[in-house]
DNA sequence: CTAAAGTTTCAGTAATTATTGAAACTTTAA
DNA sequence: TTAAAGTTTCAATAATTACTGAAACTTTAG
C-alpha cells in the first residue's frame, strides 16, 4: 500500500496539523488516510502506508474510538478488522468540535463554578471574584450555544452558516419579533 | 508577591489547561495572573508569583503579544514595564478564537485549495478528490462564518448567543423572510 | 484442544517541547 | 559618557510526549 503523491501530501499535512487539532501526528495521519480512502483499511495497511509500528496503530485506533471518529467493519470470511471513518466529514468535524469543548471548557467551567460558590474571602479578592464570574458566564454561554448547534440538523446548520453577512439582519429581525409578541 | 489560595488555584488550573488552549503551561498561568489582578504587573512580579525564571517570562510575554493578549503600560517616574490584559475577558476570548482559526484552519484550507486546482490525475483518485472538496467547503464555511462573528459588536454577539433554543426558530424565520421577498 | 491469525499492552527509547540562567543587549538618569 | 536598571536571547538541559517492538493476550478454524 503506497500512496499517490497527492494523497501522501494530504496525509502528511494532516499529520503536521494533528497536534493543533487536539491529537498527535500519527493520529492526524490516520484520520486523513481513512477519510481519503473509499474502502476501509486494516491496521496492517495503515501501519504500512504510514510507515509506523503496529503498536502505534493500535493505540491510535483506540484514541480515535474515544473520539468516536472511526468505526470497525468486517468482511465476511475474513477475520481481520477493517477501519473506516465513523460518518461523513461533517459528522467527524462535529465530533471533534464537541470533544474539544469537553476537554477545553468543561473542566474550567466546573472549577469556576466551585470558586464562585466559595465567595470572596477578603475585599482584596473582590476584583478577582468578579473576573472569575465574567469568565464563568462567557464559558457558560459558549457551552449552551454549542449544545444548541449540536441539536440542529446538518441542513439547519448549513442554513445558519450560509446566512453569512445577514446574521446581523437576523438578529434585528429577532428583536422585532420579540417586540411584537 | 504570593497569591491567595483561591487565586493560586485559578492560576494553576489555567496553567494545566494552557496546552489545550493552544499555548503552554507558563503562558496559561501568565494570562490567568494578569486577568485576575486589577493592577498591571512587572515581569519580575510575574516571575516571582509563578516561581519561574525571568527569561521564561520574557518569552511568554513575547508569545502573548503575538496573540495580542497583553499590553504594556508605564507608570510615570518608573522605568519598568507593566503588563496588563489587552482588553476585556470577551476581547481576549475573541482573539484566542481568531488566532486559533488562523493556526488550525488556514494552512489546511490553503493546501486543499491547491490540491483542488491540481485536479485528479487518475480515476482512482476521484474519491479522494471528492473528499478533499468536501473538507475544503466545510473549512471555508467555518472561516466565513467566523469572520462574520468577528464583525459583530459584543452586544450583537451576546444577543445571538443568548438566542439559545430559539436558534432554529430564527432559521425558520429567515426562510419565511426569504420566501416573501 | 491447539496452533495460527490477529490484537493489545507497555517498558524502554526517541523526539519534541519547555525552561533555566548566564551573557549580551538596550535604555536612561546623572 | 557611563554605570545602573531593565530586558532579551539562546545554548544547555529538563520535562513531557510519542513511538517502537517484543511479549502477552484473544479469538477462531480445524
Amino acid at each position: 500500500m503506497n500512496l499517490s503523491p497527492k494523497i501522501e501530501n494530504f496525509v502528511l499535512h494532516c499529520g503536521e496539523m494533528g497536534s493543533r487539532w487536539g491529537f498527535n501526528r500519527t493520529i492526524g495521519q490516520m484520520v486523513a488516510l481513512l477519510v481519503i480512502h473509499e474502502q476501509p483499511l486494516t491496521a496492517n495497511e495503515i501501519a504500512e502506508s504510514l510507515k509506523i509500528s503496529r503498536g502505534n496503530v493500535s493505540m491510535g485506533i483506540k484514541e480515535l474510538q474515544s473520539w468516536q471518529l472511526v468505526k470497525v467493519t468486517h468482511i465476511p470470511g475474513d477475520r481481520k478488522e477493517y477501519y473506516a471513518p465513523n460518518g461523513s466529514i461533517w459528522d467527524l468535524a462535529n465530533r471533534v468540535f464537541e470533544e474539544r469543548r469537553k476537554r477545553e471548557i468543561d473542566p474550567t467551567l466546573s472549577l469556576l463554578r466551585d470558586q464562585i460558590l466559595e465567595g470572596s474571602e477578603s475585599p482584596e479578592e473582590e476584583y478577582a471574584q468578579n473576573q472569575i464570574q465574567t469568565i464563568h458566564d462567557l464559558l457558560e454561554t459558549i457551552t449552551k450555544w454549542s449544545a444548541e448547534l449540536q441539536r440542529l440538523s446538518p441542513e439547519q446548520l448549513q442554513t445558519l452558516m450560509k446566512l453569512g453577512s445577514s446574521v446581523s439582519k437576523v438578529i434585528d429581525l429577532k428583536d422585532k419579533l420579540l417586540k411584537k409578541s
